[in-house]
DNA sequence: TCGATTATTCGACATAATTCGAAATATAAT
DNA sequence: ATTATATTTCGAATTATGTCGAATAATCGA
């Protein structure tokens, strides 16, 4: 139905406007490239290596402060890019990957 | 070098912001359904078809009034996503091969 | 040249986004 | 229990966006 073609419409540019901020598109970039559930993890500078990034870690190397980056991961959670899950005093963030792949093809389609 | 990479992270978003908005985003998918150019062109609803689509045609669809829609085909432009030719009266609009290219990629590299 | 058609610019207003600091909440460690 | 760490929420200020109608400009045909 078309009404159904109207709502990808809006679901796009919503995730479109998700990635409109140059800062949000930069943690979505990195989440892609260590984040996808089910993809090798990406070893960190540090000593250590993470599975995942946490939203105090994806802040860090933006210079922006806590509450902005808590900000712009909700953007991104409500738009449907990435996921979110708490792990003790952290939260971790995942990309979905579902809408990866709907992103991947909406160009090509 | 990283600077490079910085530009086009800015490149992105803007593009990104140009395709937040669902009008826009519908005119810009129409002009990749009809105006590629080097690709076989789309027979419209009416009698004739058109070679491509001008400002007002994509205006008439969307019940919106001429000066939203050349806003908004302007921002389109800006963002590097279509071309504008003047032709006569009328000034036609097609998609960026390159840019289309590019937004292909960017979720897949 | 005049009038019709098409598109752009301008000015205005309402709505939404950006971004911060302060305060509040959740969890873990001592 | 208290403290430290991580995150979220709230309130506020600034800036940007969406959208229109009116005025202006460009081009074609008679």
């Amino acid at each position: 139905m078309s009404n159904n073609r109207e709502k990808n419409i809006e679901k796009f540019a919503e995730m479109f406007k998700a990635l409109s901020n140059p800062n949000r598109l930069k943690i979505f970039l990195r989440l892609i490239s260590c984040c996808v559930p089910g993809v090798i993890t990406h070893i960190k500078d540090s000593v250590e290596s993470e599975e995942c990034a946490c939203v105090g870690d994806l802040g860090k190397d933006l210079g922006i402060v806590p509450s902005t980056i808590s900000h712009y991961i909700k953007e991104l959670r409500q738009a449907g890019l990435i996921n979110m899950e708490r792990q003790g005093q952290k939260v971790e963030c995942s990309i979905a990957p579902e809408t990866l792949i709907a992103l991947k093809s909406f160009f090509s389609s």
